[in-house]
DNA sequence: TTCTAATGGACTGGGAATGGTTCAAATTGG
DNA sequence: CCAATTTGAACCATTCCCAGTCCATTAGAA
C-alpha cells in the first residue's frame, strides 16, 4: 500500500492537494434550528418578541413547513421559544445582558437572605475540599482586601468581590462557583452603590476585614463548624446594616 | 469511554492524531480516515453536525463507497463519530474548547451538595413569602407530578423540574428564583438520564410524590420548621441513592 | 357582537436521501 | 499462481423532508 498505483497518482496527488474537505452537510431541520438559535442568542430576536409565522419562515429557508416546525420543535425543547395556537410563536429566552434586570428586581434584603442560604454550605464545603493553591489565592485575596484604603471604597468593593469568589472557588464546585459568580454580579451592581456608602462606614470595613481574616483562619484550619458561624454571623450583621440602614 | 475531563484535552488530541502512524499514504481508507479525523479533531466539522453523505465523501475522495465506509468504521471505533440509518453521520466529539458547559463539569454528588445548601433555606422563604397564587400553582404541579405513570421516567423528571421551579418561585425572591431554574437545567440535563434510571424506581417514585405531598403542606400551612426538616430529609435520601448507586 | 384572516397543531402519503448489507468482479501484492 | 483488498452495483430498512389538508384557537376588523 505505501507505493503508489502508477497511472493516475497524479489524481490522487491532486485529490489530497484539494483537502479541503468541505460540502459540510447543511440543510435539514438541524441547520434550521442552529440559526434561529443563534438569532435568539445574539439577540436578533428580543426577549417576547415573535418570531415570523412558520409558514414565512419555510418560504425564507426554502424548507418545508414540517421541517421549520421539526426545528421549532428543538428550540422549544430547549425552552428559547414558546408557542401559542393562533397567536405565533415568542421568544421565551432573556440573553445575559437582559439578565442584568435580575440585579434591578432584588433587592438588599433578598440578595442577603439568599447569601445566607448559600454561603454557609459553601464554608463547610470549602474546608471538606480546597486544595492548598485554593488557599493560597483566597489568602492573596484577602491581602488585597487589606490592603485597601478606608477611602477607596470602590476598590474595597471589587477586591471584596475577588475575595468572595475565591472562597467560592475553594469548594471545587463547578455549580456551586458558577452560581456564586451569579451572586457576586448582582452584589457589584449599580443599585447596591447608594446603600453601600451608607452601610460602609470605616469601622465597618475592619469588621469585616476581621471576619474575612477569621473565616480564612478556620478554612485553613479545615474547621467547618467554626467557618459556617463565622460566615453566619457576617451576613447576619450585614442583614442587620442593611435593616438599619433601611429604617434610618 | 474515555473520561477525560478537561485538563490535558490537548494531549488527547494529540494523541488521536498520531494514531495512525501513515497520515499522508495515498490511497485507502487509513488516508481517508485520517483526513477526516483531523477535519473533526481541529473542529472543521464541529460538535453533533452531519458529514457528508457517505456518496458524497465518495466522490469528493475519489474512492468507492465501500473504502469511504471503512473509514468512517474506524472513526466511528474511535468513538469520534454515530452512524444513524437514514440520517447521516455525526460527529460526537467534542473537542476541549467546547466543554465549558457548567452541567458537563458538575457531578451528582456535587449537585446535591448545592441542593443541599440552597433549597432548606428557599423552603423557608417560601413559607414566608408565597402568596395563595404562588400555592395555587406549586398545587397545579404537584398534581402533575403525582399524574405522571411510574413508567413515564421523561415525563415524571419534566414535572419534577417544573414543581420545583414553582417552588423556588414561592420564595418571591428574584435572585433566588434565576439560581434555582439555573440548578434546575443541570438538573434536568441528559448526563443524569442514566444514574435516573438507576435510582427511579417506582418505590422512590411513590416516596418522592410523598415527600412533595408533605412539603407542599407544610408551605400551605406555614410551618417553616416543617418544610425545612422535609427538604433535608429529602435531599439526604437523594444523596445516599447517590453514593449507592455509584457504589453499586 | 359576528365574521374573517392568520396562526400553530396534527395528520397523511409519497418521494428522496441515508446508512447497512451482500455479492461478484477487478485490482493489488506476494 | 494465490490471497487479500478494493471496487462497483444492487437492494434493503430507516429516517427525513415535502406538499398538502383540516382543525382549534386567537386577534382583529366589520
Amino acid at each position: 500500500m505505501p507505493e503508489d498505483k502508477g497511472q493516475d497518482a497524479t489524481a490522487v496527488e491532486q485529490a489530497l492537494l484539494d483537502a479541503v474537505p468541505l460540502p459540510s452537510a447543511s440543510g435539514g431541520s438541524a441547520s434550521i434550528a442552529s440559526q434561529l438559535r443563534r438569532a435568539i442568542l445574539d439577540g436578533t430576536y428580543a426577549y417576547r418578541e415573535r418570531l415570523p409565522a412558520e409558514r414565512d419562515l419555510a418560504q425564507h429557508y426554502g424548507a418545508s413547513r414540517s421541517t421549520v416546525r421539526e426545528a421549532l420543535r428543538q428550540l422549544e425543547e430547549g425552552r428559547l421559544v414558546t408557542r401559542r395556537v393562533g397567536s405565533g410563536t415568542f421568544v421565551c429566552y432573556r440573553s445575559s445582558s437582559e439578565t442584568d434586570d435580575v440585579a434591578e428586581r432584588t433587592s438588599p434584603l433578598e440578595l442577603t437572605e439568599v447569601r445566607i442560604a448559600v454561603e454557609p454550605q459553601m464554608a463547610r464545603l470549602a474546608t471538606l475540599h480546597a486544595t492548598q493553591r485554593d488557599l493560597d489565592r483566597l489568602g492573596e485575596a484577602l491581602a488585597a482586601v487589606e490592603a485597601c484604603s478606608n477611602r477607596d471604597r470602590e476598590a474595597f468593593t471589587r477586591s471584596d468581590a475577588a475575595f468572595h469568589q475565591a472562597f467560592a472557588d475553594c469548594t471545587r464546585n463547578p455549580l456551586m462557583i458558577d452560581l456564586y459568580r451569579q451572586i457576586n454580579e448582582v452584589r457589584s451592581h449599580a443599585q447596591w452603590a447608594r446603600m453601600r456608602d451608607k452601610v460602609l462606614s470605616p469601622d465597618r470595613q475592619r469588621d469585616y476585614n476581621d471576619q474575612h481574616r477569621a473565616l480564612y483562619d478556620a478554612i485553613r484550619a479545615r474547621d467547618a463548624e467554626n467557618a459556617v458561624r463565622i460566615v453566619l454571623e457576617h451576613l447576619e450583621i450585614a442583614r442587620s446594616d442593611l435593616i438599619g440602614a433601611g429604617r434610618s
